[in-house]
DNA sequence: TTTTTTCTACTGGTTTTCAGGTATTTTAAA
DNA sequence: TTTAAAATACCTGAAAACCAGTAGAAAAAA
């Protein structure tokens, strides 16, 4: 390792979070900070000419999605490990985090111990997750057992119609189509959330986040 | 403003926003920061002995809530001046900081520069908000603007019921009274949320909080 | 104690949803 | 291009929800 300095750059939007990343990691003389980057396109940029050891990437990001930023940086650059950073708790926005490529999950309550204890372990090829990560991957809720409906677009807006309080027959006159069709689309809805009435399907949908 | 210094105190859980706050008024010779805190506790023992000119506040902490925890500094340090130091977005929680002594309201993604501006603001007296925050308070929502409805004990009970997919038979046998008076309840909590079915009525209180 | 609120229950309606179907056309995938 | 999935449309009968008004008893607040 005596070779040279392992390579950070930094992806955020806050520069509270730069400055406070920076401020922790510059202790230490193994680590070399080579760039800091507010947007997922300036970082891009940069990946098609640098290749740093260590990525740690805020996913929410003000120009694109930290998770679809994950892949596109995992393909550019499949050797550097990618460190998630960030508040979301969700579990299956980790494991999004995780099957395009992120090699570790940590939230920004970390402490610099935990930090470097991070970097070291995704440098040696491990995942690495912060202890409350590794508790919500370890205790899935039912509901995210029994898995996100995946919902075809007309669903999707008759859901949300039905959401606004919306009749049968007035989503039929807003959509165009028969009432007779919204009511196929809301017994498939009911079916695929497992639900048996409009009330239970909207704190179903709620808590998928599809609302 | 010759005399002294600035004295700015931290409040926050976070490490790398300690360390990012630090690192973003470190530069700047007019300011002395002199105290960071991890838990409201600590925070408020110092404030019996120190007076700092501005306490950077943080309002997700691990063991009291910021709200709760600015009306306190503010009785006890009432001519320090609070900026509340949040991710929250939420008009309410915003109302309920200033209406608890807060001076100003900044988001986390807040510039050097902008983070400067609010302190002098503050310090001249003037109530500073970052721009969204701005936007926020200016743009209040129908429901916002509504505000909660107060909710009879039965009330809430037959509102979590209808949350969970029963039926007015169903809820008058749980809870030992005629359908037609779940039918009054439901009737007045239509009302009360000014909605129509019970689809709109399980979006408004989720809204609102109360499921 | 008086007043108000809450909870309770009823009548008599109308409207909407729900749960079975069947079937054609359009769109996307293999 | 064949196959599969999605969107469309229609039907019926039963169940449930919704509306509007009334009103007494119990509990809480003034």
């Amino acid at each position: 390792m005596l070779d040279r300095k392992i390579s950070v750059i930094i992806i955020d939007d806050h520069p509270i979070v730069i400055e406070g990343l920076k401020s922790l990691l510059n202790g230490n003389p193994e680590i070399d900070i080579t760039g800091t980057f507010t947007t997922g396109k300036e970082a891009v940029l940069l990946l098609k000419k640098e290749y740093p050891d260590i990525i740690l990437l805020d996913i929410n990001l003000p120009d694109v999605n930290g998770i679809d930023l994950c892949r596109e940086i995992k393909t550019l650059v499949p050797e550097a490990k990618i460190l998630a950073l960030s508040n979301h708790t969700e579990r299956n926005i980790i494991l999004q985090m995780l099957s395009n490529g992120a090699n570790g999950y940590l939230l920004k309550n970390i402490s610099r111990q935990e930090l470097l204890k991070a970097i070291n372990a995704v440098r040696n090829g491990e995942i690495y997750f912060s202890s409350e990560i590794n508790e919500i991957i370890a205790k899935p809720t039912r509901y995210e057992l029994q898995g996100i409906p995946k919902l075809t677009k007309r669903e999707q807006q008759v859901l949300d119609l039905i959401a606004e309080g919306k009749t049968t027959q007035e989503m039929g006159d807003q959509l165009n189509v028969s009432p007779l069709t919204i009511e196929t689309h809301r017994r498939n809805l009911h079916y695929k959330f497992k639900v048996k009435n409009a009330a239970e399907l909207i704190m179903a949908a709620t808590r998928c986040k599809l609302l």
